[in-house]
DNA sequence: ATCCAGGCTCCTG
DNA sequence: CAGGAGCATGGA
């Protein structure tokens, strides 16, 4: 089964590869070459999905196991935001403006659920990247079940009931700390009890989503706010206490260090309401070595070279 | 060794 | 209610 799937343009497949290249550790999303391979659970068990791209949208077949084509269709479609409007981002900012321009047709790529992009923001607060994606390479190769194919294993995301069993010295063993395991832990547990529904937060509005998310132990409005950005595809939301913005922001603004979180909302207010698009493409510019210290602040150089990372 | 990394909780004043 | 100490763990 293959199917193509339309995108409304600016769209850009590859720059969502690019992205979902950032680290050697990343177990989930692979990709090889131009293809996106991904192994989901499906109806009758799991399936290997593969998307690459065509004129003007997407292709997605599956590669193992069954899945309704029109549950493939809004996956992958939800994934790299195929029916977004990008087309209205504020071109004419200093600080997002170039931002807009170099990465035209950049999705916010999300996560394959909202319960991914939680335990993965879990994972990396206040740790560096690097050190977050061995966490979750560790976590996820563990406790996540497995699809053969080819010769290479792909991994779906651990379950809550799978997590939730596991012995927490087990965690601490690859090297997950004692809170990132109790919160971890804790919101598989509050979903298991129907405690913690994104389905329920699917349906309010992004202050209301937050607040709701922000009840369980372990959810600040930092983790929040990435899972209302990465999970649920809300583009007026930015994490703008999140350490990379404020470094960004400080060297645009020729400060000696970070900017405030304060400092970030303040000047987010003027890419309203796609607040989240910016503030992902800002760490996709981090990521490829923009806003760097000594560079006049609103000259922005052209990407460099990515796959290096 | 020292400081920092895509924070959070909990306790002060 | 804002601000900060304390936390926990590895990497540069």
């Amino acid at each position: 089964m293959e199917i193509f799937l339309p995108a409304r343009e600016p769209f850009r497949f590859d720059l969502a590869l690019k992205y979902l290249k950032r680290s050697h550790d990343e177990v989930l999303d692979v990709v090889h070459g131009d293809r996106y391979r991904r192994a989901m659970q499906g109806p009758d068990g799991p399936v290997l999905v593969e998307a690459t791209a065509a004129e003007a949208g997407v292709t997605a077949r599956v590669l193992a196991g069954t899945l309704p084509e029109e549950t493939l269709a809004c996956q992958i479609q939800r994934q790299f935001q195929l029916d977004y409007d990008r087309t209205q981002l504020p071109a004419d900012d200093p600080f997002a403006g170039p931002l807009v321009e170099q990465f035209q047709g950049l999705p916010v790529v999300q996560t394959a659920t909202p319960f991914e992009a939680m335990v993965w923001a879990i994972l990396g607060q206040q740790i560096n990247i690097a050190f977050a994606y061995k966490l979750k390479r560790r976590f996820v190769e563990n406790y996540g079940e497995q699809v053969d194919h080819d010769g290479h294993t792909y991994y779906l995301f651990p379950t809550p009931d799978r997590i939730v069993m596991i012995d927490t010295d087990d965690l601490r063993e690859i090297q997950f700390s004692r809170q990132k395991t109790r919160y971890i832990v804790g919101i598989s547990q509050a979903i298991i009890d129907g405690e913690l529904d994104f389905e329920e937060a699917e349906q309010l509005d992004d202050e209301d989503a937050l607040a709701l998310l922000q009840k369980q132990i372990g959810i600040g409005r930092w983790t929040a706010e990435y899972v209302l950005m990465r999970g649920l595809g809300r583009r007026d939301v930015i994490p703008a206490g999140d350490m990379g913005l404020r470094s960004a922001v400080g060297v645009f603004q020729g400060l000696p260090g970070n900017a405030s979180e304060q400092a970030v909302r303040d000047l987010a207010e003027s890419w309203r309401p796609y607040r989240g698009d910016i503030a992902f493409r800002c760490w996709f510019g981090f990521q490829h070595g923009m806003y760097k210290r000594g560079k006049q602040a609103a000259v922005v150089e052209q990407p460099a070279d990515p796959g290096s990372y």
